[in-house]
DNA sequence: GGAGTATAGTTGTATATGCAACTACTTGTC
DNA sequence: GACAAGTAGTTGCATATACAACTATACTCC
């Protein structure tokens, strides 16, 4: 037994912690992007852009506000626009006020994509997560991942 | 106003909280990984693999239960394996009573490179999840966690 | 004990993504 | 108002990953 895993840091509780967010994240992700997927043929991060944008007052967003609420670099949200776009769910609008910049709208496409997924996953997190949670339980998990999540 | 937030399945609940868990896990693991990568030259994932094998009997594992344990398709496990064995963080190893399995073991290298990563880990930890979440909300994450990524 | 099925791992191929370098525009300063 | 510095987005290139088809081995059941 060279390495008494209690004893060690990769025993440490917070290791553990990091760990199962990561896991549990991936596990997610997977099978709720396999079932987008295979019902609506709509990859999860072209959903998480559609939701973004239907979020956003306006229903646009500039290319930078969308790189960082879906968490990408901004030369991989460019091309994942241009995908995107090339599907007619999205489209690229100049921007008056500042010429750099671009503004992704949602198109009507978009929008009845998005529903069409809405539907799926709605079913998927009443089972994934209502299935596994109480309503409490829900809560907490939110409060705790916006501290998370907090700048600092 | 075409689409009221609140009123709409992008504004319910469950849908905000998968969203903040996928946004939450996103930013974490970014900047863990280029933390990990920039001190220790070593990716995340690899990080992944060299600390499932640490915490194995016997430190080493088969194709698939890694595979199982970071959640990679299985011919994404066998091009990581690939690359940990080149810069000989592991090694392959036949087993004696599966003639299909591979035995994945980590080398005394990979077991300092874990040592190396795990220090940049624990002081990533200590700011990121302990500056954010006191030990009791930390233990209520990790049971929270545990069921979400429980089967059924 | 042989045929059919299931499992472990690898490989071909397509795609997605990041990083760094680049262009174009804007903002601040003197 | 021109120059310097900063910001928005795109592109070239390298890499990482998934999926499906494939090989090799093990298991099942008659």
């Amino acid at each position: 037994m060279p390495f008494p895993v209690a004893a060690c840091p990769s025993g440490d509780e917070k290791v553990q912690l990091f760990g199962l967010l990561l896991e549990t994240n991936a596990r997610l992700a997977r099978s709720l992007g396999l079932e987008l997927e295979s019902s609506c043929e709509l990859p999860l991060a072209w959903f998480e852009v559609l939701l973004q944008l239907r979020r956003a007052p306006g229903g646009r967003l500039k290319m930078n506000e969308i790189a960082d609420a879906i968490v990408h670099s901004t030369g991989g949200t460019t091309r994942l626009i241009d995908r995107l776009e090339r599907a007619r769910l999205v489209e690229r609008q100049n921007c008056p006020s500042d010429r750099r910049a671009i503004h992704v709208a949602i198109t009507d496409q978009g929008n009845a994509k998005l529903d069409e997924a809405l539907d799926v996953h709605l079913g998927y997190l009443e089972v994934n997560l209502a299935g596994r949670l109480s309503g409490d339980e829900r809560s907490t998990l939110a409060s705790l991942l916006t501290k998370l999540n907090s700048p600092l």
